[in-house]
RNA sequence: GGGGGAAUUCCCGAGUGGCCAAAGGGGACAGACUGUAAAUCUGCUGGCAAUGCCUUCGGUGGUUCGAAUCCACCUUCCCCCA
C-alpha cells in the first residue's frame, strides 16, 4: 500500500485536483508540497496538528514539505469560515507568532539536510507593488468566480471588506511564487481552503501554462459536526504553557465514543491493521481506545515522558490508584492566610479552580466541591495552617483537581 | 454622495423611562444516571465584605427624582439608490 492509499484509508483526504497524478507523485516521493500556517496566535493548535502529521507522513514517504509561515498573509487574515473580520494584528505580533510557530514545527518535522523547508511569505508579499500585482495577477482573477467561491458565500450576507477579499489572491500568489522558486508542485490545506487553493492552481495555469495540484485534508469534526480541537470555544494549544500536557491528554481522553476511532485513524501513527482491531471495540471497552489516543497524541506533541506523567495523573485521579505527585499544585505562602487560616472560597479562587468567589459559592452550594474526598457543605469552611501543612486535595466537579500546600 | 436600519451579558436574541443584573434559546458549569463517553433530567450562569452594595446594554456628553430605553454628537456594521 502506498502512502496515498494509506492517507485515503485513514480518511485524511477530502478533495484533490487530479487523483491519478497526485497518487503517482506522492507514492513515488516526487511531491514538493506546501502548507500555509497563518500566525494569528503565539502557538499552533490541535487543528494545525493534523496538518503537521500529514506533512510528516508525506515526508516519511520521501516527499518534501515546505512549511509556509504566513507572515504576509496574516497581515490580511483569511475570511474563510468566518462571519466577522479577524482582529488586525501588528507586525510585531505577527513576527513573534511566526517565531513561536517555527519552534513548535521544528520539534515535529525534520528540517535537516533540506528534507523540508520553512519559508515566510512576508519575504515576498510585503514588498509587492500594488499596481504591478493588479496587472500581473489581478488580471487573472474573475471577480464573478471569486464571489461564487464557498469561502466568500457566507460573508456575502454579513459583509466582506475589500481588504479581506484579497486574501485569496495573496494565497494564490504564494503558490505561484513557490512553484517558480521552489519547484513546489502541490498545495495542502484544510478543506475550508479549497477555493483559495484552486485560485493558486488556476493562476499557475494561466500565467505559466503548467499544472500544479491541490489536495485538502478532511476537517476533523466530531459526530455532531463540530470542529474538534476546541474546548468551550478555546483552542487546544500545542504550547504546554497554554494547554498543559495533562489538559491536552484529557481533551483526547474525553472524546465521544463515536469519534475515538476516527481520531486514532487520522491523528496517530499507529499501523492501520492495529487500528482495525480496535474498531470492533464497544461500550466501555472504548475507554481503552481513548487512553491509547490520548497517550499517543500527548507523546507526539509533548514527548513520551510528559505523556506518561499525564497518564499517571489521570489514573491517580480517576481510579484512585497511583500517586498525586503530578497533580496541579498550588503553593501557598503564609501571606495568603488571614488570621491564621484561609476559607474555602478564597482557596478555590486561588487555585484557579473557580474564576470568582461567586462561582466558588455556586459550586459548593450545588455539591460540586470536595476536600480530600469529603463533600463541602458549608461555604464558610476554613482551614488552619496546620491542616494545610500536609496538603489538601481540592476537587471541583469530576475532573478538576488541585493540591494545595502551605 | 443620497436614503433607510442596526449595535444588549460567552453567543443568538427579547426589552422602547422605574417591577432590569435585563425574557427566551444555545453554550459553559454543577448535580443525578454512567464508562473521565453520549443521551436524558435537575440546578445554575456579572462581581462583592451579600435580604444590601458596585459594575454592565457600541462611545462621549445631556434631559430626568430615575436611562438599555429619550436627545445630541461620534464610532462601527448592514440594506437600498448612485
Amino acid at each position: 500500500m502506498g502512502i496515498y492509499e494509506e492517507l485515503v484509508a485513514r480518511g485524511l483526504i477530502a478533495q484533490v485536483t487530479n487523483e491519478e497524478e497526485i497518487r503517482e507523485m506522492v507514492n513515488n516521493g516526487k511531491a514538493i508540497f506546501y502548507i500555509g500556517f497563518d500566525c494569528t496566535a503565539d502557538s499552533l493548535t490541535a487543528g494545525h496538528f493534523m496538518a503537521l502529521t500529514l506533512m510528516k507522513r508525506l515526508q516519511m514517504a520521501g516527499n518534501k514539505p515546505i512549511a509556509l509561515i504566513g507572515g504576509g498573509t496574516t497581515m490580511i487574515g483569511d475570511p474563510s469560515g468566518r462571519t466577522d473580520m479577524r482582529k488586525m494584528l501588528t507586525r510585531e505580533d505577527i513576527n513573534h507568532n511566526a517565531e513561536c510557530f517555527k519552534r513548535q514545527m521544528e520539534r515535529f518535522i525534520d528540517f535537516s539536510d533540506g528534507k523540508a523547508l520553512m519559508v515566510n511569505n512576508a519575504d515576498w508579499l510585503l514588498d509587492l507593488n500594488y499596481v504591478d500585482v493588479l496587472r500581473e495577477v489581478g488580471a487573472c482573477f474573475s471577480v464573478n468566480n471569486m464571489l461564487r467561491a464557498e469561502c466568500y458565500k457566507q460573508r456575502m450576507e454579513k459583509g466582506l471588506s475589500f481588504f479581506e477579499f484579497n486574501y485569496m489572491i495573496m494565497q494564490s500568489y504564494d503558490f505561484y511564487y513557490l512553484f517558480q522558486h521552489y519547484d513546489c508542485n502541490m498545495q495542502f490545506g484544510g478543506d475550508d481552503q479549497w477555493s483559495n487553493m484552486l485560485g493558486g492552481t488556476e493562476l499557475i495555469r494561466k500565467k505559466l501554462g503548467k499544472d500544479a495540484h491541490a489536495m485538502t485534508i478532511t476537517l476533523l469534526t466530531d459526530s455532531q459536526g463540530n470542529k474538534m480541537g476546541k474546548t468551550a470555544g478555546n483552542a487546544v494549544w500545542l504550547d504546554p504553557n497554554k494547554t498543559s500536557p495533562y489538559d491536552f491528554y484529557q481533551y483526547w481522553r474525553n472524546v465521544g465514543d463515536a469519534d475515538v476511532l476516527k481520531c486514532i485513524r487520522m491523528l496517530t501513527f499507529l499501523p492501520l491493521d492495529q487500528i482495525e482491531e480496535m474498531a470492533a471495540w464497544e461500550g466501555n471497552q472504548l475507554n481503552k481506545a481513548k487512553e491509547i489516543l490520548a497517550y499517543e497524541l500527548t507523546s507526539l506533541v509533548h514527548g513520551e515522558a510528559e505523556a506518561k506523567k499525564a497518564e499517571a495523573s489521570a489514573k491517580a485521579l480517576f481510579s484512585g490508584k497511583g500517586s498525586d505527585e503530578n497533580m496541579p499544585t498550588t503553593q501557598l505562602s503564609p501571606d495568603d492566610l488571614t488570621g491564621g487560616g484561609i476559607d474555602i472560597m478564597t482557596l478555590l479562587v486561588k487555585t484557579g479552580l473557580c474564576p470568582s468567589k461567586s462561582d466558588a459559592r455556586r459550586n459548593i452550594q450545588q455539591g460540586g466541591v470536595t476536600v480530600n474526598d469529603v463533600k463541602v457543605n458549608d461555604i464558610g469552611l476554613s482551614f488552619t495552617a496546620a491542616e494545610l501543612k500536609n496538603g489538601v486535595i481540592l476537587k471541583r466537579g469530576k475532573k478538576n483537581f488541585n493540591k494545595v500546600i502551605l
